[in-house]
RNA sequence: GGGCCGGUAGCUCAGUGGUAGAGCAUCUGACUUUUAAUCAGGUGGUCGCGGGUUCGAUCCCCGCCCGGCUCACCA
């Protein structure tokens, strides 16, 4: 009988489904428990020395067998739970003709559990003596090769569950990701923040300069937008007496992928009442390091050549301070000769163009001059005006906000200022964004009545943070794609 | 979107204008502390897709698809 569109490894296994099923065996058990972690029986017997065996403790271990090497009448596998492996002996003596027979015939990538005492071999790896063992699930798929594993992006990222298997130190990342991320909230929580979850469906997307998503309700008939940032429903709290709440969780931005860059990020923003970016900023400088030494047990992170110590204070730079002194020109220059600021940033061999305006220059100089050369952690503080239409302006010069961005390792991790309160205020920094949009810029900030009907209840001062988990995970896990602390990250769908 | 690089067996990769290769995996046999186990033998391929040139294309040309890097935009 040929089945030519089964593929041959399939068709045997799926035999052996067929044949186990024939002697009662199913090959996709139930349950396997009580059970114990690879790593916490290795653990618990670092100290046995080669040739010794420790019958007093019997386990029961499951997992993946990754590999297998025959022996006539004995076996080993390697077994490997999430990022642990535990090796298995078994022999016909202990086992008996049927089991070790049955056992034989397993693949690799079956999922076993196993009873047994540990030992260690001659050559002083530990290892599980089975005394007996149980089928827990048949693969029909073989693994990637053991030796060069699995190195291709596109299979890695498509096939994320074989990447898992293959490369246990991708497992272990993005299992440090999850962890920073309780970390965040624990923190944040210890300190009297709520965490709340705002609608991710808006009708007008706010918050932030950026292109969204757009999508349809069919029952409302009515188009929505995945949000690009929670900050109004935040703020809309804030009115409403929650004074110190957070938000963990996806953005949506229709842009283009990068190494930084994924059309869904993840967020954190918080918003803390009657303090301002000042409190923040002490925030960010404890949270941070705190962060690191749960995640990766010390306050130092590695980032291409630079170490870089997250211990606080961090200092604090001046956009203006930072101006002049890697571009040669204030930002009060800058405002009124954007002739002269091109000229510096080309110099500086920075792409500039005509329709470059006053605040994309800043912007430009940021970006490319200033951030990339600030490797230890600092605070840029002090934004013009023109680039924050949600910051509440300095009291000693009405052109520039109360805003900053923590910088480490030349790389934005966040965002923050001291919130725009001042309804009458507000609605003059979107009717400038309106205008921006009429003229053609699609990233302009969209008017939002509703939000301003907040404002005018009164909203208390208060400082307010975004940090993108991502990137704080590429940072602290040394990771140089996005893709690398995204589980799932977006490829084009294949065909 | 532009530029550059890539797609060959399940995996990692060689390769050539004349019937397609290796290692590992897989299959058969041997082997009771191996560990990239070992030894002997075998199976396995629309060479990303579609056109063109050619007696003949996996190879050369054109278009497309997918991925990576990079530039632009963005966090």
């Amino acid at each position: 009988m040929e089945t030519p569109d089964i593929p041959e490894w399939e068709r045997d296994r799926l035999a052996k489904v067929d044949r186990l099923r024939d002697t009662g065996i199913e090959p996709y058990a139930r349950s396997f428990d009580p059970r114990t972690h690879l790593g916490e029986v290795a653990a618990r017997h670092a100290g046995l020395r080669s040739s010794e065996k420790e019958e007093s403790a019997q386990y029961r271990v499951a997992g993946r067998v990754i590999s297998r090497r025959e022996h006539g009448k004995a076996l080993f596998v390697t077994l490997r739970d999430g990022w642990d492996d535990l090796q298995v002996y078994a022999n016909v003596d202990t086992l008996g003709e049927a089991s070790f027979r049955l056992l034989t015939d397993i693949d690799v990538g079956d999922i076993v559990g196993c009873v047994g005492h540990v030992f260690r071999t001659r050559r002083g790896e530990l290892t599980l003596f089975a005394e007996s063992w149980v089928l827990l699930t048949k693969s029909l798929r073989p693994l990637p090769e053991k030796w060069h594993g699995l190195h291709d992006r596109e299979t890695r990222y498509r096939q994320r569950y074989v990447d898992l298997i293959a490369n246990p130190e991708v497992a272990w990342q993005l299992r440090a990701r999850g962890k920073l991320v309780s970390a965040m909230r624990r923190y944040l929580e210890d300190r009297g923040f709520v965490e709340v979850e705002t609608p991710i469906l808006q009708p007008l997307p706010g918050g932030a300069l950026a292109r969204p998503f757009v999508t349809h309700h069919n029952a409302l008939d009515t188009d929505l937008y995945l949000r690009i940032a929670p900050e109004l429903y935040l703020k809309r709290l804030m009115v409403g007496g929650f004074d110190r709440i957070f938000e963990i969780g996806k953005n949506f931005r229709n842009e283009g992928i990068s190494l930084v860059h994924n059309p869904e990020f993840t967020m954190m923003e918080l918003y803390w009442a009657y303090v301002d970016y000042n409190a923040i900023m002490e925030l960010v400088e404890n949270m941070i390091p705190a962060l690191a030494l749960e995640v990766t047990g010390g306050t130092q992170v590695v980032i291409g050549d630079n170490a870089i110590e997250l211990a606080p204070p961090w200092p604090r730079r001046t956009v203006d301070s930072l101006l002049e002194e890697n571009v040669g020109l204030s930002l009060a220059q800058m405002r009124a000769e954007t002739g002269a600021a091109k000229a510096a940033l080309a110099g500086r061999r920075v792409d500039v163009e005509n329709r470059d305006t006053f605040a994309t220059l800043v912007d430009k100089a940021l970006k490319h001059v200033i951030f990339p050369a600030l490797i230890q952690p600092t605070f840029v503080i002090d934004y013009p005006l023109e680039l924050s239409p949600l910051a509440k302006c300095s009291p000693d010069d009405p052109l520039i906000v109360e805003r900053f961005q923590p910088i480490i390792g030349g790389k934005e991790m966040g965002n923050a200022f001291s919130e725009l309160n001042d309804p009458v205020d507000q609605r003059r920094r979107f009717e400038e964004q309106a205008r921006n949009k009429e003229a053609g810029d699609e990233e302009a900030h969209a008017l939002d009545e509703d939000f301003l009907r907040a404002l005018e209840y009164g909203m208390p001062p208060a400082g307010g943070l975004g940090i993108g988990i991502d990137r704080l995970a590429m940072m602290l896990l040394g990771a140089e794609s996005i893709r690398d602390v995204i589980l799932f990250p977006q490829l084009r769908p294949e065909r």
